[in-house]
DNA sequence: GGGATATTGTTGACCGGGACAACGAATTTC
DNA sequence: GAAATTCGTTGTCCCGGTCAACAATATCCC
């Protein structure tokens, strides 16, 4: 059991022994603290990167309404079209039942339609509507644009080899 | 208006322009599906990696029943003893409210303790309790299991690289 | 042919997590 | 000492991952 709440001096964060400190010593501002381990995980980066990057891109397409899940859908559905919502949810790597739900909200908002399949009474043949096609066209301009910015925030050779390594893993 | 829904023939995905068709017309797999223009996009595949990376340490850390949220709050706190929840939260990139929640659930579980601080009267300061400091030290044993399985996915030369990428960009 | 089995889309429910607004208590600013 | 700010907290909303169940349809296998 933990003793009694007893009073502590706040601590400032102390140097780590795996982090390199570089022995500024005598000025210690408040917002150093230690990410400890966490330095060396890259999911924890992956994480915050992924974070950042969704942040953006909602921010640039907010004009458009249209989060990155949803542009994801409309794009495999420009490219494959007339395909299942299986084959979708499972190349973009969700659920059926999420997909159910997305696919919802862009047929209310007219972008999509589900259209009975000839070969399968069960399937449904996924198509993007004019407005869809229309909407894919406006937000892949304005990804282009989020998607150089992280270009330049990178450089583009560097750019071109974070988006191979990522490719590999996934 | 779109059109009246007819029926239309199911379309096993066509080769997109930018994809460089390995031509083998022959054989057409229904799980060829073209991601599009999602395959020049940097934040779909760090979704993709983080998403992976997420399920692979929970499952790895599902013995202590420790999320990923979780072990970065008591690595920090360890790293950090006596910091106050506005210094973790942005730290860790989170909103103080989140962190609140945070807490109470780790504090339940007897993990973290918020004592009052000595120089000022609205922080706490935050402290792993004895069982905290054990799960930390056990975390972050199986936590190093999960960062080898990723080294060796990538070799450890791109690793090192693509995890100096990531730190970078965050 | 026909019954067992599998797939597809759907709904419901639960939980983790981001975002925001509001609040009381305590501190800092002026 | 009044005003403004910071800190922890609570409530609420919405997005998203996960799982179970179900009806309709298709496939398998005897």
């Amino acid at each position: 059991m933990p003793g009694p709440a007893a009073r502590i001096t706040d601590a400032t964060p102390r140097a780590k022994s795996g982090t390199k400190s570089r022995a500024k010593a005598g000025v210690r501002r408040a917002t150093e603290v230690d990410l400890g381990v966490l330095n060396e995980r890259l999911g924890y980066f992956v994480r915050r990167l992924q974070v950042w990057v969704f942040q953006d891109f909602i921010r640039r397409l907010s004009r458009l309404d249209l989060s990155p899940a949803q542009f994801s859908v409309i794009v495999v559905i420009g490219a494959n079209p007339g395909l299942s919502q299986a084959q979708l949810a499972t190349t973009l790597g969700i659920e059926r039942a999420r997909l159910v739900r997305l696919l919802h909200r862009l047929e209310q908002r007219g972008l999509t339609e589900r259209r009975p399949s000839a070969a399968d009474g069960r399937r449904h043949a996924l198509v993007l509507t004019r407005s869809g096609e229309k909407m894919l066209a406006d937000a892949t301009k304005l990804a282009e644009q989020h998607e150089d910015g992280l270009k330049q925030k990178l450089g583009a050779r560097q750019y071109r080899t974070l988006l191979e390594m990522l490719r590999i893993l996934a």
